[in-house]
DNA sequence: ATGGGGTCCGTAGCATGGTCCGGAGTCAAG
DNA sequence: CTTGACTCCGGACCATGCTACGGACCCCAT
């Protein structure tokens, strides 16, 4: 199995080396074995995985400490709960993404309106009205 | 026309005393006129509208900044720069729709997954793997 | 005219999620 | 064995968007 240094580690996931470490303190991704008296940190393909779960769930919305409880209920496989935090996640994404929808509306109205000519007047802050 | 105190206009758009100072202290809001010497502020319904404008655009994922540039187009009405962000925003927008989309995909999937009896695991880690 | 609630102000602090620093140690190629 | 790139570490710092503080001031009702 490949052993990947920290930047490769990094790269793989699409995050920087501080990032790493950073996710590291914060107890999201493990701290790698090391050749004892502490050289480098070495990773696997586990922690690259491990380390684009946590960018996806970011991108769901979930904080890093929500991520933190998704990794631990995935460790000791708290079903329950991690069916609880899903689906409220699936409420607050249906939520935000029909706010987004309204909002890419408004502003392709916007951009057409600002569009057409010069005639009359480029209603930006009335955009989102009702 | 009605005025309003800071507290009422606050309450109107949704937000606490302090933002409204905060946004006024970043710009996005005019400092309202005032009995000379400096009394209390008062606001009228231009400055609700320009609120909720904020707040609403805020929701399309705009920053404070970004919304500064917005209220300066909106004010000298610059139609082609207004066009160009509003299009950019509306293809970002695009963008994290889709995301999320995918995010509400994964996570209900992962609900089913953890619903169903005690049979397997549930595959936290796993559910955003493509 | 007085009392209490709202308002004023600058400044400090908070939460999130990183990002940078600098000096020392490590590793691998030449 | 040297050199140069990479890594280590703790702690400081940053950007965003608020939120809290505290002492003075204002305004209106009673």
């Amino acid at each position: 199995m490949s052993t990947l240094t920290i930047a490769r580690l990094a790269e793989a996931g699409g995050v920087g080396v501080e990032t790493v470490r950073y996710y590291q303190r914060r107890g999201l991704l493990r701290e790698p074995e090391r050749p004892d008296g502490g050289g480098f940190r070495s990773y696997g393909e586990l922690d690259v995985r491990r380390l684009r779960f946590i960018r996806s769930a970011q991108g769901a919305g979930f904080t890093l400490d929500e991520i933190g409880e998704l990794l631990e209920l995935d460790a000791i496989d708290d079903r329950a709960r991690a069916r609880e935090l899903a689906r409220s996640r699936v409420a607050a994404l249906d939520a935000r993404i029909a706010e987004l929808q309204g909002a890419r509306a408004a502003l392709a109205r916007l951009a057409d309106a600002c569009a057409g000519g010069s005639a009359g007047a480029c209603p930006i802050i009335t955009a989102f009205e009702p």
